[in-house]
DNA sequence: CGCAGTATTGAAATTTCTCAAGCCGAGTGG
DNA sequence: CCACTCGGCTTGAGAAATTTCAATACTGCG
């Protein structure tokens, strides 16, 4: 599964790198150039395939190309924890810059592309461009403030408010990285994974779910969610895009 | 209840401040130099008081001197979810350096002592010594893989491995942080704080706080935690502090 | 001493989970 | 082209966990 990019993707794969700093601060043509020079290799994900897993010491970072990558949690149990989810343009294990050791494992939710970055030139880079550091820091931020929401998420909302706080986020996000066509976004996810992401039974995700469809908020079927009314939605989840901290 | 520290203080202050700097990487004799130059405010929290709030625009890093200080969210429904809890040496806001406005509150859980760092100077240290950069950068990355456990723990736990996990993590937090003496602790928080923390009503946590306690694994009364059975206590939350990512 | 906040207990009400069966839709091989 | 199969979705109903309500202790502090 894994391969090789072509030498052309380079160049594609190191804009990629400069535009997800971009969204994080403001580099100077420095910055630029040497964000240009990063060199990474690309590949390939199956659906479900890990790309780094609980106690590896990862030596590359994760640009997400296309698809969905998902941060989980394996439980002593043996079942899983979704931690976070990631689309394009995000990266999802920067902290693996400071971090040496995974504590948490990074999967493909369907097919996928990545970028791999190697993690010591983009420490010297950091090292040397503040600016750029500073983005990729603030990106770890906001990371941790989506983080937050989940804790809050999962503890103290109702199951209905659970998944449409869910879906607005994911939606809010979707949209922001220019992946929404008629409000509409992809969402590879099944309802058992809605579960171990929410803190919910089967069970209790697919009541839910029937509760927004009913209400003629959202529809969610074959990986894809359907935004039917958003301010309903958004008032169902008392969903607040704050925490996203965007612009 | 706010007040200015004397002179002396601080040099005491900036002296914390390269000690909360020193946990999470190597500094230079230069580092050094320029962290003890920066200047701070001392200030008394009395129990309960906030030291920032959600929707704020912090002009000053906190670091924690005396005491706890807890992160929460408020809800729409005026409840509290408390999200992490941050003892002597702590910074719980580093992120403001680049997340401009709170999307949490911190306030104090008992009485307290903190230094407030004027964040602009922070940040100009950060852009022109890396290594100081990358200390403050790590440790709000090890905020965030707790936030990641607490996801976990508050989503696919049961009530009892639930509070264990928690009493495990800030005992061990404590103990890293010199704090513990004959396996003990101090832990102010209440069984209804303990709720808000974990996503649970105030009488599971009894509850499950009695079952620990007959368990002989743990005594937790006026704001103190004594660990009786470490190792039953441990078995019991699934504990492995590998998370915290202590060198 | 007594108040106020905190802790504890019991029991009913409610939510949530588990179990178990049936359904649906996409892909496969006859 | 259709039956078959597999994974995922849906449904019902009983079991279990959890919350809520309400009353009773406890404790530290003024």
């Amino acid at each position: 599964m894994e391969e090789s990019a072509p030498f052309m993707s380079h160049r594609q794969a190191s804009a990629r790198l400069l535009a997800a700093a971009s969204r994080h601060g403001t580099l100077d043509a420095i910055d630029k150039g040497r964000l240009r020079e990063m060199r990474s290799r690309g590949r390939k994900l199956a659906a479900g395939e890990d790309v780094v897993r609980q106690g590896d010491r990862p030596i590359a970072a994760v640009l997400v190309v296309r698809g969905m990558l998902a941060r989980y949690h394996t439980l002593p149990s043996g079942d899983r924890q979704y931690l976070a989810y990631h689309i394009s343009g995000d990266m999802p294990d920067v902290q693996s810059l400071f971090l040496v050791v995974m504590d948490h494992s990074v999967c493909a939710m369907g097919q996928a592309e990545i970028d791999q970055f190697p993690l010591e030139p983009l420490r010297e880079l950091c090292r040397q461009q503040p600016s750029i550091s500073f983005a990729f820091w603030r990106s770890t931020l906001v990371d941790a403030a989506i983080f937050r929401q989940s804790i809050s998420n999962n503890s103290a909302r109702t199951h209905v408010a659970r998944l449409a706080h869910f879906f607005c986020e994911q939606f809010h996000r979707a949209r922001d990285a220019g992946l929404v066509q008629t409000s509409s976004c992809s969402l590879p996810i099944s309802q058992f994974q809605l579960g171990q992401t929410l803190g919910m039974s089967l069970v209790s995700v697919n009541r839910a779910l029937q509760v927004l469809r009913r209400g003629k908020m959202i529809e969610f079927r074959g990986g894809r969610l359907d935004v039917l009314d958003w301010s309903t939605l958004r008032s169902t989840a008392d969903f607040d895009p704050m925490y996203l901290h965007i612009a």
